[in-house]
DNA sequence: GTGAAAGCGCTAACAC
DNA sequence: GTGTTAGCGCTTTCAC
């Protein structure tokens, strides 16, 4: 069933049909009922292919994301997906799995004219060939924004968090309790949160004095397993630090569970501050002190900017030069994990 | 650029330039090679939406979860996914949020042109509206694959898990220990595991001679908030149980939420075995002993599935009749929670 | 306010 | 082996 055989059955041209599917003005109340009523009556509903050929686009956004399973991805997900319901646009999902490989094939895979926009967290910041890419689809017209991490040799409009200054305010959290030897597990120097949340911990110590031991700081990758590696090195270092400030949700479940086979207990034994919360802990022994930030809502600015994009390139708004790049604020919620028996102030509160 | 700027460019006929574009063999050597250079030289690719209008199909598929930020679904998602993009499928992602309307209405606007095929993990089975309109995707030539749930009304392929022999395993755990007192959260009544996880707790307690108490069953929707009430009425009772079998992994943080709360320990003050792991707690004092399943497999097989079913569309497999409803088995995995301290065996191997 | 008709870019008979 | 051509179902000028 079509267009033709609704026009018929109508007594109208497809013409007046498409009019009355696409709210366009003139059509006189009368013809526009009788049409509505027609397609209520056959259940009809018009193909989107042959509407978006026509038209030359689509309601298609693509979301590239790197681990399909990580909480703080599912959430920015979440965000991004209700923002589209709301207005009719639908989601492609896709994970590259950390692998620049796999996310070329699928930028490479991902037909533009198929694509309204695309939201991407990209793997890797130094990778030019997924910035050639997404330069690519902005030519074509098909506009890109960023969350989270960024890309070099290219500028995007982009959803970040003040990745520095919320691992600074993490770190001298631990200062503050009498931490003087903090280490710190980071992600890869490839992504904007890796080497900014460096930067923070290295600031931290820069504003209260204390001097960078570089056997402090290892990488874990944002990984578990290779936080778990990175936490072992760091206890056994001669002279281990007594707090480890953790760069993201896997990088702190890597280091608890080295914690949990040494029988360490968080905030007597050792202090660890995370960047990134894991709501499961809520319920346990760990009590984390931890970076927050509004996950949900930088997945609906990144959908909220995407529309804006849309806007413009329709001419609806002006300025077509800006690129706007949001920087949300992060907190810190303390609940006792940055606490050290050995040091002053004392854990007892939070053991009882 | 289109097929016809590259037949120009080659000195063919745009029919010869969809030939090579698809494969087909009646094109000699030498002008497949020279279109393929053009082609390259031009750095042409389709339009795969003018495709997919020309032969009446796409190549995407929805896939419908009640609630994107659930990690077992987020897992299914993954498997899903990875087969997906082996076989250059798209998925679609939408989350129904657990809400009937919410359904409905992503099932509606879904035209049905555009997807290939469905997976869906329906909200409620007793839901009349969404078991029609996925009979009419069917109707449509567009098959539809269930995960974990069921609908009533109607039969579809689907991946399933041995809720029943599941649950049956967990509760009998339970009953070993020395357990007589065990209470149950349920999910809701309209959904396979919601029923067949109370219908397992049921048979173990009949196998092994214990009466059925009505105070210890409460229902907790699968949900985290419901089950952390239905904890604390448990707890409430007069005589309350010694052990609780939750339904679900939401359900288990519910439960733990209140356990916390009042400060008894797991594995000691009471029992509890779960419905599904959860990763997070291998790092911490909860012991959890839980059923476990293989869930990125189930994606992959309900994807799997699905390819069949477009294989028998085109006529390449037969028996096109034949529903396939898998059923994945489970697993127990036990960890400590399921000991107590006033019941024979003690606990002390897990609390050392 | 409405209709006729020319596309959108590709595929698939059918003819040669 | 290759070309011609008629769609796929919709939108959108341009007439009327």
């Amino acid at each position: 069933m079509n267009i033709y055989d609704i026009a018929k059955e109508a007594g109208v041209s497809p013409a007046t049909v498409s009019r009355v599917l696409n709210n366009h003005k003139n059509v006189k109340e009368e013809t526009r009922n009788k049409i509505q009523e027609v397609i209520k009556g056959k259940n009809y509903s018009p193909n989107t292919i042959a509407r978006n050929l026509s038209v030359g686009t689509s309601r298609n956004i693509a979301f590239m994301v790197p681990d399909i399973e990580n909480p703080f991805f599912s959430k920015i997900l979440h965000g991004i997906s209700d923002r589209a319901m709301d207005n009719d646009y639908n989601v492609f999902m896709f994970g590259t799995a950390e692998n620049t490989a796999r996310e070329h094939k699928i930028l490479d895979s991902l037909k533009i004219e198929m694509m309204k926009g695309l939201i991407i967290i990209p793997v890797s910041e130094a990778d030019r060939e997924t910035a050639e890419r997404l330069k690519e689809f902005e030519e074509q017209g098909v506009p890109v924004v960023l969350i989270d991490r960024d890309v070099r040799n290219a500028r995007f409009d982009a959803v970040f968090s003040e990745d520095m200054e919320g691992a600074c305010e993490a770190v001298e959290c631990l200062i503050e309790e009498g931490h003087k030897k903090i280490g710190i597990i980071t992600g890869p120097d490839t992504s904007r949160p890796g080497h900014e949340r460096l930067k923070g911990y290295k600031r931290a110590l820069a504003n209260n004095g204390i001097s960078l031991n570089k056997d402090y700081i290892i990488c874990g990758n944002f990984m578990e397993d290779e936080s778990y590696e990175a936490m072992k090195q760091l206890l056994d270092l001669e002279d281990p630090p007594t707090a480890v400030f953790t760069s993201n949700n896997m990088t702190t479940l890597g280091a608890l569970r080295c914690l949990k086979e040494r029988q360490m207990k968080l905030g007597a034994d050792i202090s660890v501050v995370g960047f990134d919360d894991i709501k499961e802990l809520a319920y346990t022994d760990i009590h984390l002190t931890a970076v927050t930030r509004p996950v949900y809502e930088m997945g609906c600015e990144a959908m909220r900017i995407l529309e804006r994009r849309f806007r413009k390139a329709e001419g609806v708004e002006e300025e077509k030069l800006i690129i706007q790049r949001n920087l949300v604020k992060t907190w810190l919620i303390k609940r006792g994990s940055e606490k050290h028996k050995d040091l002053s102030g004392g854990s007892d509160t939070y053991h009882t």
